[in-house]
This record gives C-alpha cells, sequence and structure tokens, in this order.
DNA sequence: CAGTATCCGACATGATACTG
DNA sequence: CAGTATCATGTCGGATACTG
C-alpha cells in the first residue's frame, strides 16, 4: 500500500496510524469497542450494514495492528469477545482529536484573499 | 460513501474529517503544504510517484473540504499555487496527534491475559 | 455463534497521451 | 505550467451461501 520512498522521506509513524484507518469501518469498530467489549454479531448489528466479509477483515487487520484483542472462550457455541488494548485506548485520543475538529469547522466558510499579482 | 444511519448514529463531524482522509495521499499533501505553499509539480516532485490525475483529485477535493486554498496567477505561463486554509492549519493538530500515537507505539507487543473461562 | 468461500461490480489509482 | 481525457488494472466491499 506504501512505497518506499514515502516510507523513508515521510515518517513511518504517520503511516502506522494511517495503516488503522484503511477501512472505512475502523473507525466505527473502534468507537463501538472504546466503550465496551463486543462480540462478532454484537458488532455486526452496531455497525448497521457490514457484512461478515468486510468485519472480518476490519477486525483482522486492527488485531494484527494489535489495536484490539481478541479472545475465544471454549463455550457451546463459541464465544469470541473484541476489546481495545492500550495502544488501541490511547488512539482515542486521535479519535476524539478528528471528531472535535470537524465538529469546530463544522461550517466554516473560506475566506478569499485578494490577489498578490 | 457514508450510509444514512452511519451519519446518524455516529457523529457526523467524524465523517467529515475522514473525507478528509478518503485517499491515500491527502496526508502527504497536507504534510507538504503545512510547510510551505506550493505549486503543482512542486507538489508532484515533492510526493514522488503520484500521477497528475490523482494529485488533480486529491487537491479538489482537500479544496472542497476547504482545507486548502487553490490561487491562480496570470503569469505567462499560468501559475497555480496551493496552501492550506486556517481550517487545513488546524488539522495539523490531528495530522501530529497521530503522528505522535505511531511514534508512541512503534515497538507496542501486546500483552495476553490469563484465560476468563 | 463466528466465521470462511466465492462471485461480482464499483471505485481508486496508475500510465499514457494530449492541451490552453 | 497545470492540468484534462482515456484506458487499464487492482483492490475494496457487498451479497450470498455454506460450516465447525
Amino acid at each position: 500500500m506504501y512505497t518506499d520512498s514515502q516510507k523513508e522521506e515521510c515518517s513511518a509513524s504517520l503511516g502506522e496510524a494511517m495503516q488503522v484507518m484503511g477501512s472505512k469501518w475502523s473507525f466505527w469498530v473502534i468507537g463501538e469497542l472504546a466503550t465496551a467489549p463486543r462480540r462478532f454479531n454484537e458488532l455486526r448489528r452496531g455497525l448497521g450494514n457490514i457484512s461478515t466479509k468486510s468485519l472480518t477483515e476490519v477486525l483482522r487487520s486492527l488485531e494484527q495492528a494489535r489495536i484490539i484483542r481478541r479472545q475465544v472462550f471454549a463455550t457451546v457455541p463459541v464465544t469470541v469477545e473484541y476489546s481495545m488494548t492500550d495502544k488501541g485506548m490511547d488512539f482515542l485520543q486521535v479519535y476524539y482529536a478528528m471528531q472535535g475538529w470537524g465538529e469546530k469547522w463544522k461550517d466554516y466558510d473560506i475566506q478569499v484573499q485578494g490577489d498578490k499579482i
């Protein structure tokens, strides 16, 4: 997804954060898990229109990035719980920064400056 | 790109911020313009591998979101300068939050907790 | 319950050629 | 210089059906 040149010249740490948002669903999942752990189908219902395939993919990718944790319980039928890691919880700071920014500039109308030349 | 239900139940303000990142290039463009205004081909060179088409699209979308400003100067040949708006500059806060977070958790290894059941 | 497997269309991105 | 136009391609995400 990212070329080497990008990783080198720009900060790799930014790329890490961008990976989190690879999917358009990542944020909604994080928003859900921020309040409480959830199970697969709970998330599915909470998110509304996501397919099992997409949800699985997002969860796997967030798990690999260590934003969330996946725990399997040997009940019958099996229970799987997703929850935030410390890293994930700390990401909420970014999450809220985005939210705050969006809120703040909701009705911004650009001011045109006079010509320079 | 976003369903109505999402816009309603979750904050629309978050969606606004997410639109900024619609393209994988948006962040690199913002990073470039954060330091100084640039012209089209300057950006192109700075970003490395972007096609004129993709760059145009990103710029138009950021312009529409009022993150950046596009100014045309009637030189020969024509000069076009892109620069950040106030809203755009304020977005850097999010940008840096992401960067800081990525840096902070760079080498995080998840801690496994004991089973619960 | 919590997925996997498969098919498919829409869209993002790139390469290339051309223009005022 | 700063794009537009066109074509090609790969990936994303949804729908559907099936499974331990």
